[in-house]
DNA sequence: CACCCTATTGACAGCGCTGTCATTCACGGA
DNA sequence: TCCGTGAATGACAGCGCTGTCAATAGGGTG
């Protein structure tokens, strides 16, 4: 019922189960007359080897792991909302280790527990993973890796921000990008430009930041401190800041929310407020959830490739695992932006007095 | 290195590995003091039994696998866009998963694939899952089903519509949410109300659409032909079925969509023909993504709890790997859902030609 | 022709567990 | 006293592969 063993494909094909090892694992010095007889079997008895006993004898599992952090996914998880990054994130690693007969396994990881390098080495233990893709935040977690590093285990880090020479990373330009959504604000003729920070948790929230504040002084703009609110990446936090900030007599002629959830909060609070977006206020956002298309005004934003960083992620981890020498093998990986301009983006009205809402 | 087997923890506490086997497998006929022993050595060595050692040697392997449609995946993948669906799910899953010890595993499934049923068999062989989750639209496929019972592997299928008495399902009474949905808006005194179906691929499609056809019906509204346009569950299909159903000079005072993507294009659409929500139409959509909460109107929708329903699946399914009769478990088991009303639902403007955009 | 090499194939041990069967021991009844 | 019984533990054989090493067969060389 289904199964079939190597010793059955051996059987088949008159050889021994060794051979049919060769074959499958396309080992060199394998005549192609027994190539040809082993794939005969394998096709006829539709084999596929067993994942457990491959991993168990050999020295790869054909295990790809994905580490998330625990304490993201079960807010996700309470509030009953998927998580876009990681689903494209799974998407892209899926893909990309589908093809290549690998398989993906999500772990959660708790880069807070008090005994995090022993639950680490458990899941490698019990796993043994062929590769690691670390997500953020846990892309930064310093004992994380020095446990994947002990053990051997290559790893391959999204988006990491600090200790840069540590293992292979696939990252985006958060800073240039943030520079680059400045700078289309500034061309567009803006000169009060309010920024709104990230959760800062995340590395990615200093460097958008970053990238704001070099743009606008590349662009002899004055960065308001009180234009410069500290949100956390949630919808709730984009809708306080957005309402805080356009609450005052002067308020910026646009907004730069760190992610697009916070550009909805100040889309909100813009609305509320009855300033019309882009007519009284630019607003910008960044990651180009799927909402932003959906919106009205469609929103101006930063789109980040995340499924291809996972699959060049799990590329660049099959092949280290096939590689015999860990030489030559690409270890950094820049992924390339796009920022795409919709209709929440567009020059300031002129005069001062028409940015007073008709009501 | 982490690399503890059964032998170290076994040897640290002077027994047999057998007698360790028996103790993390909770078996019966296991002393206090041989039980205290092992605890203690295992967890003084933080070990974790090797998933393929144990899934080779035994008959479980704690790992569940959930099916998930090949298309739809490349679809999503293509566009870069990830899949809400599938996020909550898997939230919900591995959530689960994770509290009893087990694995989860996603695998694309292609149900159109002329070799399926040996592709089935080729996963379920090298996999060999103790349960699988299958989301729609696998949940419907048949030859998957007969392969899964052929191996004897559990299965939750999650929103079946077709032979509801094959295996274990989790499922949302979508006909009733559908239904509800109506009456919510007949109760606003609406009585020109327009459907958009969603993806006849999906079953889920044919039930909302009997739903609101009934509450129709049982409030004596006419539900006419060219105010029940056939989308696909995309934006862009609902903005063009919005557009086409808002164009005539008769146009209906609400439009319940089949899910929230096509809600949203309707609402571009009405926005574009300079109809506002809900003064001039009132709009409803279903699923509840996370857009509907920061969209302008936010979107009167229905909330279908995936990750609860997941998180049931895979409790399903561990409880029927580790249960040794197979009778007395729960297989089936109906989710509740919540309609949600927000902005976008109102009362029909009374007067007719109100209706008539002042554009 | 003896001899060394390389290309090709097979035999076999073992990866770290679980399942099966055997062994031991204490206890109770005939 | 002897035997049956059941509880507690251990010995050992695999699960289905891969890694290692051995064996065999050509092929070229001096």
């Amino acid at each position: 019922m289904g199964a079939v063993t190597i010793y059955d494909v051996a059987e088949r094909a008159g050889v021994s189960i060794k051979s049919v090892s060769r074959v499958l694992n396309g080992e060199q010095n394998v005549s192609v007359a027994l190539r040809t007889k082993v794939q005969e079997a394998v096709d006829a008895l539709g084999y596929r080897p067993s994942l457990s006993a491959r991993s168990l004898a050999g020295s790869s599992s054909y295990l790809i792991a994905a580490f998330v952090d625990a304490d993201l996914t079960i807010e996700h998880w309470r509030s009953g909302r998927g998580n876009d990054y990681l689903s494209r994130m799974e998407l892209g690693a899926l893909m990309e280790v589908r093809s290549s007969g690998y398989h993906l396994m999500i772990e959660l990881v708790d880069p807070g527990s008090a005994t995090l390098e022993r639950d680490m080495s458990s899941v490698l233990g019990s796993l043994k993973p062929d590769g690691v893709i670390l997500t953020p935040p846990i892309s930064d977690a310093s004992v994380v890796l020095d446990v994947l590093e002990a053990r051997g285990t290559p790893y391959v880090r999204l988006g990491p921000e600090t200790q840069l020479d540590r293992g292979r990373r696939v990252y985006m330009d958060e800073r240039r990008a943030a520079f680059d959504m400045t700078v289309h604000l500034a061309r567009l003729g803006h000169r009060e430009i309010g920024f709104i920070v990230g959760n800062p948790r995340y590395a990615a929230s200093r460097l958008r930041r970053e990238g704001f504040e070099a743009a606008m002084a590349q662009h002899g703009l004055a960065v308001r401190d009180d234009w410069v609110l500290e949100g956390d990446f949630t919808f709730t936090s984009g809708f306080e800041c957005g309402a805080r900030m356009l609450a005052g007599v002067e308020r910026p002629t646009a907004i730069f929310a760190s992610n697009d959830d916070m550009a909805f909060g100040v889309l909100q609070a813009a609305s509320r407020g009855g300033l019309a977006v882009p007519a009284d206020l630019s607003l910008v956002g960044f990651d180009d959830t799927p909402s932003a298309q959906f919106s009205m005004p469609q929103l101006t934003t930063v789109r980040q490739p995340v499924a291809e960083m996972a699959e060049t992620a799990a590329r660049m981890l099959i092949s280290a695992a096939q590689a015999k020498a860990d030489d030559g093998l690409e270890r950094v990986h820049q992924a390339a932006y796009t920022l795409i301009a919709r209709e929440s983006s567009a020059p300031p009205r002129l005069a001062r007095a028409a940015r007073i809402p008709v009501s």
